[in-house]
DNA sequence: TATACTAAGCTGTATATACAACCTGAAACA
DNA sequence: TGTTTCAGGTTGTATATACAGCTTAGTATA
């Protein structure tokens, strides 16, 4: 299948993704400006200025106006409080790999994730150990269990060109979902998985998500602390200028 | 005081955000094309194009090439999410016991502080150091900064009666705030204020509070990883009695 | 030497224009 | 009646142009 043609804006932002993605261009290192990429390759400015100004959006730069623009301090972010699909997420940052499934496997849910999922001891359940990478780096491990009889076609799927959420939410509607963050020490194995150092903590997401009522399925996302963090964004709706009062007094900063 | 005037193409996503804010807007309701909105707000189409698009960024809107622009169905539940978890989150600090504070001073801004509360460098900020308790263990270790001139009398303050984040409510109305959410291991000082043991990481959680446009108050809030989690729920809107589907494609599990 | 000024380069925004791809509904047709 | 075609509206992208505001480095000046 012939690659579609990207868009000239969408082929500026890869050139430089790829740039910063080599090395060639590291943190705090100059990135052409608009007019030398108008120059370099043949497009118009405005497209350049888009190119660059959703760079910033993603945080892959950083812009200066009268200065130039910079590459930003690469960690890779996502938005806790937006449930969200991680693999919009990072397809937007760029070059998520997702491993081949570690495993996939029928099993028959004990102790915590049958109380997660509120199935009884021993009903079925898949489950699914992948691990995503991010510019060459593993980023997530996710262990995930989903509840069988939501997802009787499960084991026949490639998880490594469908994530399992994109696979989820076509077979359920997502009505509700919990989320919990923890900073904790990595066990050997997710330690190996994730690359990290001896000693260095994780942060972990446990996510459960439920449909039509019921459980479907709960993740445990692990994430290397040195290259993982969690951002969100609140802003208040603007208030009229007649009216005093917002509803957000009682909160805090 | 006069409010800077803001780019047309931010005034065009104003007007939208309110008119959907306002339920004048409803979800799945048609938007203005970009052509209606060149004739009635005067711009050309393509500030009307950033303003959408950007919206669509955003998740206000959704367009359909060929057919128009509408109101997304699941922004309003992003944003629930949004501001339920940092008022659950701030609400649950109003009930911490805060112990005296180790330290209240007047200090210059340098380095990560001046720049994440865009003032100048050595610019009069004030340094806040307080530890919360929660049923008698140690349960935060707040290290927050503020610009000098939005809290004038800050050095008075008893911030053992009045928390600080009720001081700073009442000197200035949140309207913005970003958070960064990080596991990482603590220094010393942080592991003795939480009683946390050797090796153990610790939950930390950068706030950054804007009022009127300007940073006021940036927040290190360093919590023991074994005793504390942040926790987010997400709840979809009860789904119109007839429309039986909802369109949830891009959440995720 | 130290200060002030200036010019060049950069980003940020705004407009007018153009064409392609897509969707929808209405008109024409079988 | 049922089907096809087509025109107009809408988004998506791309370009050329313009001006404002900021930064920086180099130059002129005191």
């Amino acid at each position: 299948m012939a690659e579609a043609l990207k868009p000239r804006y969408q082929q500026v932002k890869d050139l430089i993704i790829e740039r910063i993605s080599s090395g060639e261009l590291k943190p705090a290192d100059r990135v052409p400006s608009e007019n030398e990429l108008v120059v370099s390759m043949s497009v118009s400015r405005m497209t350049a200025n888009r190119a660059l100004r959703e760079l910033t959006d993603e945080g892959w730069v950083e812009r200066v106006a009268g200065s130039g623009t910079f590459v930003s301090e690469i960690r890779a972010q996502s938005h806790v409080l937006e449930v969200r699909n991680i693999a919009d997420e990072i397809a937007a940052r760029g070059h998520l790999h997702t491993s081949r499934a570690l495993r996939v496997s029928r099993q028959h849910a004990r102790g915590e994730i049958a109380r997660a999922l509120h199935v009884e001891q021993g009903s079925e359940v898949f489950h699914l150990l992948l691990v995503h990478h991010e510019n060459g780096l593993p980023i997530q491990v996710e262990d995930r269990h989903v509840v069988a009889s939501f997802a009787p076609d499960c084991l026949d799927q490639d998880f490594s060109a469908v994530t399992p959420s994109a696979y989820l939410t076509a077979i359920a509607p997502l009505a509700e979902a919990e989320q919990v963050v923890r900073a904790q020490l990595p066990n050997a194995a997710i330690r190996g998985h994730l690359d990290m150092e001896d000693g260095e903590p994780s942060l972990v997401v446990l996510r459960r998500t439920w449909s039509g009522g019921r459980p479907v399925t709960f993740a445990r996302l692990h994430h290397p602390g040195s290259r993982y963090e969690l951002t969100g964004k609140y802003q208040a709706r603007e208030a009229p200028a007649e009216a005093g009062v917002i509803e957000l007094e009682n909160l805090t900063q």
